[in-house]
DNA sequence: GTTAAACGCAATTAAACGGTTGCGTACAGC
DNA sequence: GCTGTACGCAACCGTTTAATTGCGTTTAAC
């Protein structure tokens, strides 16, 4: 399981444009080079490789090495704990509503 | 709607675990002003309202002052794109899995 | 074995972040 | 009207982050 505190992490790589697009582009399950990734990106290929560095500490990316090429492919795990966070506190707002909601029908 | 780099801008926001805990703890509905939220936090009340500064930009938050306090409270909508946007890639990547079995079976 | 592609490493830089401190202001209560 | 609570503002500081640049290394391909 995870803490709620751990979900802070795979959220803080997941809070910058660049990163929250490799994931989306990554997400389909196929495995992609840092060129492959860096190509059509408005940045040097040195920070995509420190953006797939963030997201590979984070559990969110694994990294194979093929040859002369690094390749990422998605990691489902880390996105889907902090999915259920963002359920539980969604969850946690229905009930007060729920609550809020029986208490004025009361009345 | 709302674009995936938008979600971004929430996802950075979160990725604290201060402010997440903020979050979660205004989840409940209730509204509570900076001094009763910084209490018990290992931190300034300063440090606490930067905080609450951040999630408020992010809309994850509203402020209302009411008389000498400023009293916030949890705001639904983009936790709630947030969580859409993480299922979004979770459902491109369990569609993937679908079909890497039925590749599989096919043989 | 040369060559060019794909990458890693290190230094550097500017800006953002997380946090503190100090001080000033608004307001509730006696 | 005073006093103390709850804030806001602004300066400041150390660390981290995002990104660039330059250079070296591995490896595929001819």
């Amino acid at each position: 399981m995870s803490k709620p505190e751990a979900s802070a992490g795979v959220f803080a790589a997941l809070g910058d444009p660049t990163r929250l697009a490799l994931v989306a582009r990554l997400s389909d399950g196929a495995s992609r080079s840092i060129t492959e990734l860096a190509s059509g990106a408005p940045m040097t290929r040195q920070a995509v490789t420190k953006h797939l560095e963030v997201l590979e500490n984070a559990g969110l990316v694994t990294r194979a090495r093929e040859g002369r090429e690094s390749r990422f492919v998605y990691a489902a795990e880390p996105l889907n704990e902090a999915r259920a966070c963002l359920e539980a506190i969604g969850a946690r707002w229905d009930e007060a509503l729920a609550r809020l909601k029986t208490m004025a029908e009361r009345d």
